[in-house]
DNA sequence: GCCAACGTTGGC
DNA sequence: GCCAACGTTGGC
């Protein structure tokens, strides 16, 4: 099992909407080094779900990937801002992840950036990247923080 | 293929 | 609200 962190902007799909939807699609992501990381992710990882546009900005949930990627519907849908015409069902050029909820967990950005993701390259020195592998360390330190939760 | 212009992201 | 960083676009 691998563990990642994804992003989301808070005004478009918080942890709110998420808790209360229990499921849902991680979708529009239109990035090709983002896209390959999708397609490595499998049924059953675990995923932390962030926050950066946020006044706080910093990690607010534990999730379970719960299929394996999948073509990104919204690719497909001339009505959709993620609508991609050089993409086709034969040949699908995005991809996606279904998600679960698990529970709620707070870690803000000072705290993986000082400490628990101060040596993973992806957080630190990529700071657009919407989806990147999280180490075994990585990931322990991230579920014994949520102590005071 | 280069690169300036442009739009978006992310942290403060 | 600001602005540096950076990814994408489009003209050449």
């Amino acid at each position: 099992m691998n563990s990642w962190l994804i992003k989301t902007d808070e005004q478009e799909y918080s942890i709110d909407d998420l808790e209360k939807d229990r499921t849902t699609i991680w979708d529009g992501v239109r990035n090709h080094q983002a896209k390959n990381f999708i397609k490595q992710i499998r049924k059953g990882d675990l995923v932390f779900f962030y926050h950066s546009k946020s006044r706080n900005p910093g990690i607010y949930g534990v999730c379970k990937v719960v299929s394996d990627p999948f073509p990104d519907p919204t690719q497909f849908d001339p009505k959709s801002k993620y609508f991609d015409k050089g993409s086709s069902l034969r040949n699908p050029r995005w991809f996606t992840i279904k998600i679960r909820f698990v529970r709620r967990i707070y870690v803000p950005v000072k705290v993986l950036k000082e400490k628990i993701l101060r040596d993973n390259k992806y957080f630190m020195t990529q700071k657009r990247l919407t989806v990147f592998p999280l180490s075994e360390i990585e990931t322990k330190m991230l579920l014994d923080n949520e102590t005071h939760h």
